[in-house]
RNA sequence: GCCCGGGUGGUGGAAUGGUAGACACGCAGGACUUAAAAUCCUGUGAGAAGUAACGCUCGUAUGGGUUCAAGUCCCAUCCCGGGUACCA
């Protein structure tokens, strides 16, 4: 029989589909394993062979639980709400929905060609009104919590309105706007309905604020900051401006603590958990009250981590956008101080970024006090304080700081050393914190811990300041101003928001007639007519960002058709969070991050188990695209579609007058003479062209069809080649060189099975001899161990060498035969399928065991211990001699393989060239 | 600038501190063939000689160090990739 992966496919998917292999159910007698994949958006270019990487690698481990015993949770759905969609409806009045059912259609049969072992009933989609119903009631609990700081986790927001009932807010420990005012309970029971809902806002895990959003009038969205790359939008392009809005907002900061201290409990790459850490930005420090010369009960607070550095403050300044920036300035300085703001405010934030070495500022012509010396310190204004992060203002140590140190060469104000260990102060600014402090009245001679504890409580008893931790992260913004996405479940009444009943969910997208904002500026969903709550109350218009979908969705798969409950809880019992993620590190700041903030509510409301739902992380590789370039001799390039060129990225003359002549990109070249056109041996025509590593792009003709290489080689060939091309998580471009290796493995496989020349069946049921024995248990033992390091690419060479060892050992035995497959199983499914049930088994593979490797195979007759020693000696020596048992002693004994000589039956030393002894027992 | 990774043959890449280069591609030679393809066998880090085999020297970006032993650990330098950016 030949080996025909088609037909083998063919067979397998179809017998799958009907005996539901894939199937699986709680199982309370076997151990679980939930392993998942980060779900795709559908997009309309169908999959490239990028995208199967992470999901191969997740179903060879799926598949390997299973096969060890594991109740294997593998699902896979979409992330189908989203901005191409909406474009493309935009462009073609196609509702969204139905352009993403068709993309969808398209991905599950690519997906279906590479074999995977989803289990396909509990998919879910992100845009299904039943599964964005849990989005939506997310959101509620959410609007319905508030941060308790006492409790540290999210309470109902009923337990705050009792408190305001009974004693005002006084007592209320919990994460709320700034400023919020003190209230008594008197105050509370007087306030009319109206004013209690905007003052509970203050409080709620999610409000309506007014914010400058980063607004894209290209793409009509409101961006999220990791949306934005070099002061443009990450998807277009497009420049991006500030723009204040009302937003609905999370106060994910609610949760900054928990969600970084989480990061030590999970098993994630350190680059993404430092990635996570940065992205939040805690720091510690102290803030410090500056008061003014002229009303001391006013004071400028600022916020800054080298409380010791405060004795080198010299000038102050603060962010253009400060609020008492306009009471600060003098008559004198007023113009120079409005000029200064006029033209920072016309800078566009790529001038910014472009300016950042520049200096520049102005004096407001104020003074503060310094909270130690009480010295006059003149107060600046500049762009370089933020206004959004810490206080927007500074306390510039120019000794210590060099954007201080540049500011104040600039404008010529005084640098004071703060400590003896700094250095050059003339040329720059020393952050050290070493040394001793001098200049520094009550902290002069203190080290920088004793220093800094010193400070802190001195400004605590002058109430003038106190240790205080500051974090980069903002609250999420959540409102979208476009169509295809979940509608926010809320209507307004009087100018205050108020949730629809619960009852009403989901609450479906309306039909509109335009995928646009309205004339008067409105979202889409504007354009919904007779779109009322109760037929009487506006509906909240903007609609979520896609990572509110999917922020939970990892739950949903656990029990997909619950239409009362999130997760029922046998489920989630059984369940409980997902033991093995894979996906990219693109969304390390993003999905990852939002996942986990949702996570932590959920379990604050008690409703799922674990604090955090994915105990290991891997990262997949981006598999890029190999371009191709044609260069004209006049200097000018094009991307060649690479499925036209040759291996040797040659492309034919026949080739480029079929496809590319007619081109319109070649409009007025003279192709014959422009191009530089060689002949091969055969007498064929052909130009080189060269190749260059970019993203798989469609715009760049570099996009590889899984389908292609399926149809071509077999799918299990393209599975084990995926995995042989290099480690998972290495980005890499895709090149069919090579894949022929894998190819001729399958086929070494199958001859292991049937004979080529005579198609005669081979197995045996001989009993293996031991030297087979030692063959394929060297084999399990490696492969097992590269599995469970996930490492699937020396996994393959293992499977390489096992092959070629019973090859070369012409084993043909049952006995030997059955562990190979059910290993190979998870790597080349159909195949192992076809060859198991060659082996007599009516069952599927999927149903056998993983073998168990057996040490005593792997023992040879001479034990070799790995010892190295002084100089280099080479031959045979007698037990141990005088010099060298020394050396031997020691190395053996710190390897923990022996006590003594006489203890371990060592016969002779084989001293081999180099570095090396082997010891024969 | 700062924070993470990483630098190994012609190529993709292997190596719990223990014979560097597994496995595969490519290449070269050979077998089969009228020929080619396919297949199979052999060789393949560099180097000098040698030729009966074995063996020898040098080699994991560069320079130091620790160790009986370093691609692996430590220090410094150079280069590449990713993230981030006036965060006080």
């Amino acid at each position: 029989m030949e080996f025909n992966p088609s037909n083998i496919e063919k067979k397998w998917k179809q017998k799958w589909v009907e005996n539901k292999t894939y199937r699986v159910e709680i199982d309370t007698t076997k151990p679980k394993f939930y392993i998942l994949d980060m779900f795709p958006y559908p997009s309309g270019a169908g999959l490239h062979v990028g995208h199967p990487l992470g999901y191969i690698a997740s179903d060879i481990y799926a598949r390997y639980k299973r096969l060890k015993g594991f109740n294997v949770l593998h699902p896979m759905g979409y992330d189908s709400f989203g901005l191409p969609a909406e474009q493309y409806a935009i462009n073609t009045g196609i509702h969204p929905a139905v352009a993403t059912e068709q993309n969808i259609a398209r991905y599950r049969e690519q997906l279906d060609n590479i074999g995977f072992s989803f289990d396909w009933s509990r998919e879910v989609r992100t845009s299904d009104p039943k599964y964005y119903k849990w989005t939506q009631w997310i959101f509620m609990q959410i609007f319905n919590h508030y941060y308790d700081k006492a409790a540290d986790k999210a309470l109902p927001i009923t337990d705050l309105i009792q408190k305001f009932e009974t004693e005002g807010n006084k007592n209320i420990q919990a994460v709320s706007d700034e400023n919020t005012p003190i209230i008594s309970a008197a105050d509370w029971n007087a306030m009319s309905e109206r004013d209690k809902n905007i003052f509970l806002l203050k409080y709620r895990l999610t409000l309506p604020e007014e914010t400058f959003v980063n607004w894209c009038p290209g793409l009509k969205a409101v961006l999220a900051n990791e949306e934005i790359k070099d002061g443009v939008s990450e998807r277009g392009g497009y420049p991006v401006e500030k723009k204040l809005m009302r937003q609905w907002s999370m106060r994910i900061i609610a949760y900054a603590d928990r969600l970084i201290d989480g990061l030590d409990t999970i098993d994630w790459s350190d680059s993404l958990k430092e990635q996570q850490r940065n992205w939040m930005g805690r720091s510690r420090g102290a803030s410090v009250k500056f008061p003014l010369e002229n009303d001391p009960e006013i004071q400028i607070e600022v916020f800054t981590t080298r409380v010791d550095t405060l004795y080198g403050v010299t000038f102050m300044v603060l962010a253009p956008e400060h609020p008492l920036v306009k009471d600060l300035t003098t008559k004198k300085q007023k113009v120079e101080i409005e000029t200064y703001i006029n033209v920072t405010k016309s800078k566009s934030e790529i001038d910014r970024l472009s300016e950042v070495k520049k200096v520049s500022g102005a004096f407001t012509g104020s003074y503060c006090l310094h909270p130690m010396t009480g010295e006059k310190i003149p107060i600046y204004i500049t762009d370089y304080v933020l206004a959004g992060y810490g206080t927007g203002a500074v306390m510039a140590v120019p000794s210590g700081d060099q954007r201080d140190w540049n500011f104040a060469t600039h404008f010529g104000l005084p640098i004071v050393p703060i400590s003896d260990a700094q250095r050059d102060l003339d040329k720059q600014a020393d952050k050290t914190k070493e040394g001793h402090y001098i200049n520094s009245e009550i902290i002069n001679g203190l080290t920088y811990d004793a220093a800094t504890e010193k400070i802190i409580s001195v400004l605590e008893e002058k109430n003038l300041g106190k240790g205080k931790i500051q974090y980069r992260l903002r609250n999420a913004i959540f409102s979208r101003q476009r169509y295809w996405g979940e509608p926010v479940p809320v209507y307004w009444d009087n100018g205050v928001p108020h949730l629809i009943d619960e009852k009403d969910l989901p609450l479906a997208l309306p039909a509109v007639d335009k995928y646009l904002p309205t004339d008067n500026g409105e979202p889409p969903l504007g354009r919904a007519a007779n779109w009322k709550y109760k037929d009487k109350y506006d509906y909240e218009l903007s609609t979520m960002p896609g990572w509110a979908g999917s922020s939970f969705y990892f739950y949903r798969y656990m029990d997909p058709q619950n239409d009362s409950e999130i997760v029922g809880k046998e489920a989630v019992d059984y369940w409980r969070g997902v033991d093995l993620y894979l996906g990219g590190t693109e969304h390390a700041v993003g999905h990852l991050l939002y996942s986990r903030f949702w996570n932590h509510f959920l379990f604050d409301l008690g409703l799922v188990p674990q604090r955090e739902y994915a105990f290991k992380l891997l990262n997949q590789g981006m598999i890029q695209g190999r371009s191709l370039f044609l260069h004209t001799k006049s200097g000018r390039s094009f991307h060649v579609l690479i499925q036209l060129a040759d291996d040797q990225d040659r492309l034919s003359f026949e080739n480029f007058e079929k496809y590319i002549a007619q081109d319109n990109r070649f409009e007025g070249i003279d192709i014959e003479n422009d191009i530089e056109w060689k002949t091969d041996a055969h007498g064929k025509k052909y130009t080189q062209l060269t190749a260059q590593v970019e993203k798989m792009s469609k715009s760049k003709f570099n996009v590889v069809n899984p389908d292609d290489v399926v149809a071509q080689y077999g799918a299990d060939c393209f599975r084990l080649y995926e995995m042989f091309l290099g480690p998972v998580e290495q980005a890499k471009p895709w090149s069919t060189t090579g894949i022929s290796g894998t190819q001729n493995f399958l086929r070494k496989l199958w001859s292991l099975f049937y004979d080529a020349g005579s198609g005669k069946y081979l197995i045996t049921d001989t009993a293996p001899t031991p030297e087979e024995l030692k063959v394929l248990h060297t084999g399990i033992k490696r492969i097992t161990d590269d599995i469970e390091r996930f490492s699937f690419n020396t996994c393959v060479s293992s499977f390489m060498v096992l092959v070629n060892g019973l090859k070369d050992l012409k084993c043909h035995k049952r006995a030997v035969l059955e562990p190979l497959v059910t290993m190979l199983a998870p790597f080349a499914p159909f195949t192992a399928e076809e060859l198991w049930e060659s082996l007599g088994h009516t069952t599927s593979v999927c149903d056998a065991q993983f073998p168990l490797f057996n040490e005593v195979y792997l023992k040879s007759d001479e034990v070799i211990y790995p010892i190295s020693i002084n100089g280099k000696r080479r031959g045979e020596v007698a037990f141990p001699t005088d010099t060298d048992t020394k050396h031997i002693e020691a190395t053996v004994r710190e390897m923990e393989v022996v006590k003594k000589w006489s203890e371990t039956g060592i016969k002779k030393i084989i001293i081999v060239p180099g570095k090396m002894i082997n010891v024969v027992v």
